[in-house]
DNA sequence: ACTGGCACTCTATCTAGGAGAGTGCTAAAA
DNA sequence: TTTTAGCACTCTCCTAGATAGAGTGCCAGT
């Protein structure tokens, strides 16, 4: 056979030693997988395609006398080639509807951390749920409140019903009464934009700015442009479930369970590489060293859109070791996805 | 001497023991306290004397030939009788007014999030920050959006600047106009009261409801019950540098560790418990277990509240082993809780 | 092309023994 | 009466060696 093309035996051998690898997390021996299979060969036969396996770079052995264990070859190309329909979830989406109620739908970002929450407890891996940026998302209202004296508040609700909050101090004192001007003002002007949108057509149109002028007093100029200035939350995080992976007998070693943990106190990071690496629709497979941030962990991370309408909103998915339950990851990360997606779009 | 007071030199010896072992973690002997101390008395004198301390439950041995290390009673001495005014950090504040810059006061969230990442970098403890109950504060502004049909949500903000907000379906469509007088009459009838106030008064002053009634449209009453109504966001929790307790050597016992952060995966109930035990003004020190939750996990609680004005707001503090350098701690936290206080405080 | 047999390798686990640290006790010294 | 030196004892930790077990690779036979 030619370098690269596994004849069918092979291929059911390469995924016996796969799943089992994912059940038991101990190196599988040519003599298990003859005991648990009735593939009809004898173990010594199963060794020679196990050799074939590991020269091809599917399997690899901890040590010299050793059973084998894959390599991240060999789980990118069970899942990839290997995994078929048939043996994802039965009903992912029947555990959803189950625990639909469990989500309080109150609040968006409730919504997103209950997600969060419940897929880290249906896998017992790490889940993580990207926060929309802001700065993307259309206005749908926006409101000043005058705190204090000289300090005021801006509260800005998105379409999708997300709020960020600013405070600033302004030089002259000015009334509620005052602020809620601008605000409608605002609000008839802006509405429907995204805050990027506003900003620019802000500081480009000069000549709309005569015109609000004329509506509003001289400070409520400064005040706007305050309001739309300077990053506001860039996408946030949630995370949920990192207690699992000390469970995990994958990160029984102290330091690249540590290294794991500290990678994700910085979310930030995190968020921009989500970004950056989440091209395409559906679900997507990271495995080991593919994924740029969990690259020596032995981490493999499965994400998928969420979106509303065919805007991509952000991210969901599951970490959790390579050998992880791919086929049940996948389909309950894909579930998740077209559950946020559908209860975000929902009465639009 | 009595059974409860010990003289100078067996506080002096203690004391030694105590640092020592916060320092180093290891159990502490005669001979190592008799080598680092110059208290003129031979090693086989301070084994009387650590045998006395032991006797009356001041020490402990780990196993019968060890060193000395000590008991949840000896720390509560050594931090009650023996930590004098001088060993605390000479300027905590300083640090704060260095470190003011970092806090981005945006937002009063990110404020209390900001002074968690900060009490756990400069402890490497872990750090918590409970955020305040919303129902109990002075509501300063409420309003209503017309998110979509049928859709509506209400933001309300309070004097401190706190957010909440909440999503409903109205059976009628309300325009956004119709929304806005509702809001409007909110404020200027409700302004000030906390929410629980607002509820009250809603519910047990019929006769205004009729007022209420004249002004507005049926729905309306409908829709501020249910403003007013279902538990709000109780109590939130920040929590920073878990993984900084994944250094220590005090959690080397995987159990201990594995126990102490799923107890703190439930939030709530943490905050419930925090409520409930923190009592008095100042700085208060919970070792071992003296607090109820974190009771057998070698913990101890270092915790002050941060106030507005003579209000309570919430509690900010510092998880560590009970083997914690409790005079750098509890410096700290004083700190973090009076700067806190001080920004909340500013300008109001 | 497959299989059984066999020698070999490597790990994990158990045990024994020795080093080290620290104690408690006793008897002598202050 | 208090402190000290000496000493036997205990317990942990580390190391080394021995053993069992699992799994492999290879070879010769089917």
């Amino acid at each position: 056979m030619s370098k690269m093309d596994l004849d069918d035996r092979s291929r059911e051998i390469l995924k016996a030693i796969v799943l089992f690898y994912i059940k038991t997390a101990f190196p599988v021996g040519s003599q298990t997988i003859s005991q648990n299979h009735d593939f009809g060969i004898s173990p010594a036969t199963i060794r020679n395609i196990m050799a074939d396996l590991e020269e091809q770079g599917f399997l690899a052995q901890p040590h010299a006398s050793a059973g084998r264990i894959p390599t991240e070859k060999g789980y990118r190309f069970y899942v990839d080639t290997l995994l078929n329909k048939g043996e994802f979830l039965k009903d992912p989406d029947e555990i959803f509807q189950q625990t639909e109620k469990l989500i309080k739908r109150e609040d968006i970002r409730t919504l997103l951390q209950d997600t969060s929450k419940l897929l880290s407890d249906l896998t017992r891996y790490m889940a993580i749920v990207s926060v929309p940026k802001f700065s993307a998302a259309r206005i749908k209202h926006i409101e000043f409140i005058r705190l204090r004296k000289n300090c005021v508040m801006t509260v800005s609700v998105s379409e999708e019903g997300f709020i960020q909050n600013k405070f600033f101090e302004v030089a002259e004192d000015l009334s509620q009464s005052e602020l809620n001007k601008i605000s409608d003002y605002l609000n008839t002007l802006y509405g429907g934009m995204t805050l990027q949108e506003v900003r620019w057509k802000l500081l480009s149109q000069i000549q709309k700015m005569k015109d609000l002028y004329d509506h509003l007093r001289g400070e409520a100029l400064e005040l706007t442009r305050r309001a739309m200035d300077s990053a506001p939350t860039e996408g946030d995080l949630y995370m949920d479930g990192a207690t699992h992976i000390l469970d995990l007998p994958d990160f029984a070693d102290f330091r690249v369970m540590r290294g794991l943990l500290t990678a994700f106190e910085e979310k930030t990071l995190i968020v921009q590489l989500l970004d950056k690496y989440l091209g395409s629709e559906g679900v997507q497979v990271f495995i080991g060293a593919e994924n740029p941030f969990l690259g020596d962990h032995h981490c493999s991370l499965v994400v998928s859109q969420y979106k509303r309408g065919d805007q991509v909103l952000g991210v969901l998915g599951v970490i959790g070791p390579t050998r992880m339950e791919y086929s049940k990851v996948i389909s309950l990360v894909d579930s998740a996805a077209k559950q946020v997606s559908r209860l975000l779009e929902e009465s639009s």
